[in-house]
RNA sequence: GGGUCGGUGCCCGAGUGGUUAAUGGGGGCGGACUGUAAAUCCGCUGGCUAUGCCUACGUUGGUUCAAAUCCAACCCGGCCCA
């Protein structure tokens, strides 16, 4: 841990990377964030801690859980989660990390992927099968930015523009830079990080959660609270996590996420891959595990950490099959793997040739797919490598029971119905 | 608003009247190999129950036997000028 953070409890300088203001001196101790921790301990009065989302997607993975993971321990520790819907904002776009204009969302779009957040962080379960505490009274509340946001008039936006300058917003790195590289910036891009911003006054936080990527737009709250007349929010900044590649970010653009949803074995999977240079990040943002005690080989840990964080999502006996599965799996023995989800062929007309059973499963993102797969010895039938791929299936007695491999990765058993 | 350059497949980027789903690279997927992976090598990378038929080079029309390539209008972007 950083030395800097060392006055804080280890629940919360897990993983941290930033942390502002940091007192240096003893006379602005009112300013640490252990003080004010010991400070709302003391008056019973919790913490507001403010965490924003944006439903422009509709699916949470792994990079995201990092910040809801700090937030829960906040929740834990008795303070208020405050998560902010940028349902609003959303319909500008963030333009953090992008390259170009975000396409702005309708309002119904926003809306649904609202919904669909909230039942993934664990809205109406029990607090210990979700990632967030919605159960615990006074421990969450979630807001709309729309709420404030909506009846905004020309005087206000007028008033909020002129509280940032030309100059501060061109020195944040994507706009520097998609300036200098002359792609466009369209104006309402700018009043983002200002509505950000805003929204910090607007919930009067005490702590803005954010990933190192949104540093701007953190400072930014603050410097929103203080022509507010409000005490300035504290700024707790998270890493971001690297995806599949071992290189990128985590995020479903590029396409190298694993979605909280996914499957005991597919999550498994995945996390097992994780290159060794990452697996340390993964243990340490991922699961309260303690790191001192740990002397493994790289393959070891990759497996250990796999197991962990799959055990959080599914219970440690489904990361347990799974693990097993995959070492079946990896060493070409995969006829009893025992979790393997089941796929129907109730709907198929039989005969039914090969690409387009695979395409009309879902297997295959479309017959032509189906095709080139099984023409490229992807495809399996009970181990048995598939390479035409018009053979003929003539009834469903045939499939039913067998297990269906696609890649190495992919399994599915047939079921009866 | 004026001038000018440009908009090509997931991304970058060739092509500038004529076999051809469109060179090349990246990414992705599949196969081999391996400690899973990475690296390397090989293959694939629009759609369709399909040995043929559709749809594709910003949009819409036009010229032509033939257009991503020529023309027109429109839309969008960069730069310069206002």
């Amino acid at each position: 841990m950083p030395e800097q953070f060392t006055s804080l409890p280890e629940w919360l300088a897990r993983g941290i990377v930033d942390l502002f203001p940091l007192a240096t001196t003893g006379s602005e101790k009112d300013n640490i964030l252990a003080a004010r921790l010991k400070e709302s301990e003391k008056n019973g009065k919790p913490l507001r801690v403010k965490f924003g989302i944006d439903p422009t997607g509709s699916d949470i993975h792994l990079g995201h859980s990092i910040l809801f993971r700090k937030l829960r321990a906040f929740q834990d520790a008795g303070h208020t989660a405050v998560l902010i819907i940028g349902d609003f904002t959303a319909r500008i776009g963030d333009p953090t990390g992008k390259s170009k204009t975000r396409i702005q969302l309708s309002q119904e779009q926003v809306e649904k992927n609202s919904r669909t957040y909230l039942q993934q962080l664990g809205d109406g379960k029990s607090k210990d099968f979700s990632l967030l505490d919605f159960e615990t009274e006074g421990r969450i509340e979630i807001r709309r930015n729309s709420e404030w946001l909506e009846n905004f008039d020309m005087a206000r936006i007028i008033d909020l523009l002129s509280k940032s300058t030309v100059g501060q917003m061109l020195a944040k790195d994507e706009f520097s830079r998609r300036y200098a590289s002359g792609t466009s910036i369209a104006l309402h891009e700018f009043l983002y990080p200002l509505l950000q911003g805003y929204d910090s006054v607007a919930v009067q936080a005490d702590i803005e959660l954010g990933g190192v990527d949104q540093k701007f737009n953190v400072v930014m709250g603050r410097d929103m609270q203080r022509d507010f007349g409000q005490n300035p929010q504290f700024g707790l900044l998270l890493p971001i996590l690297v995806g599949l590649d071992g290189v990128q970010k985590m995020s479903k653009s590029l396409g190298n996420t694993i979605s909280l949803s996914e499957d005991a074995l597919s999550m498994y999977s995945k996390l097992e891959k994780i290159p060794d240079g990452q697996v340390n990040d993964y243990l340490t943002l991922l699961t309260e595990c303690n790191l001192d005690d740990l002397a493994l080989n790289a393959r070891e840990l990759q497996k250990f950490m796999a197991l962990h964080v799959t055990a959080q999502f599914h219970g440690m006996s489904s990361a347990k099959i799974a693990q097993a599965d995959a070492a079946k799996i990896i060493t070409g023995i995969n006829d009893n793997i025992e979790d393997v989800l089941e796929l129907s062929v109730a709907t198929i007309n039989f005969p039914v040739k090969a690409f387009y059973l695979l395409s009309a499963i879902g297997l295959c993102s479309s017959s032509s797919d189906a095709r080139r797969k099984i023409q490229g010895g992807a495809f399996r039938l009970d181990g048995e490598k598939i390479l035409d791929p018009n053979l003929e299936f003539f009834d469903r007695d045939e499939l039913v029971g067998k297990i269906v491999q696609l890649g190495k990765k992919t399994f599915r058993r047939i079921s009866s119905q």
